[in-house]
DNA sequence: ATATCATCCGTACTATAGTACAGAGTCAAT
DNA sequence: ATTGACTCTGTACTATAGTACGGATGATAT
């Protein structure tokens, strides 16, 4: 197997080459070894990185991401504080399950709304569905 | 029933006045009538913003949201035209669902390698949720 | 050996999403 | 009628997450 440059690591992960030096200045990937004075990557780096872009788009922040990472890799935390930190953010991402299924419901009664008539469209609004219960019953 | 203010509206959608004014600009909200110098807004203004700011945690942007909002009010949108993007986002939300689900499930297993040793802990890679399938059986 | 492409480091620029004023006007209570 | 809290417009500043670029050096294919 050969060696993952940064370029190849980047395009690995579906990323720009300047990105992956961000993430590295970042500390949400480590800095790797050099190999005469290039830098070379393992395929978890790119687990990595995809993991980020995914992360992203369910709405945590680097921040929050790097946090997530660190849960199976930084040795000076207890397996207690592990375990407490692993269980809010399931908690958290319940909530957020919650939310997105509100929503779909709320869209797919909006949908349902597209079949009557233009007029029964306008009278459902989407941003309800965090208020007001709806359901779908077409 | 009293005249919602901008601070009022702030204050039920919990967010800041310039906030508020942000939206406006950016037309997620529309740009309410005058009493007398001063903005009167409507509950449904508090509920929109409400909207948003869940919205955004769930990963979608102030642009996507905007889209998501104009999906029943937008009149010069065809039926089949709302159809069509409805039943899309509904699409990108069950992919966030079901995301949301892998790192669920690849949390659990962290949780669960907490109740082993330390050892255990460093194996599991949360990161990998995305490309091995997890499944918790503890 | 040399041309070409990638990588290195550092700095600067961009987009998104706010947040913070300044200075003027308005409203409501005393 | 004056005080104080709130709102107005406009501009400027901030944080987050990249993105671009310049100039140097390293790798590699012919």
């Amino acid at each position: 197997m050969e060696k993952i440059t940064i370029g190849k690591l980047a395009e690995m992960a579906g990323v720009g080459v300047e990105t992956v030096r961000f993430y590295q200045r970042k500390e949400l990937i480590r800095e790797p070894k050099l190999t005469g004075a290039f830098r070379t990557y393992s395929e978890d780096d790119a687990q990595k990185i995809i993991f980020i872009k995914k992360a992203q788009e369910l709405g945590f922040s680097l921040a929050e991401i790097k946090e997530l990472l660190e849960l199976n890799t930084k040795s000076r935390m207890t397996c207690s504080t592990v375990k407490q930190k692993t269980l809010a953010k399931i908690k958290e991402i319940e909530g957020k399950i919650n939310d997105l299924n509100k929503m779909k419901n709320s869209l797919e009664k909006l949908s349902c709304a597209c079949d009557a008539s233009q007029d029964q469209l306008r009278q459902y609004k989407v941003q309800e569905c965090f208020s007001i219960g709806l359901d779908c019953k077409c």
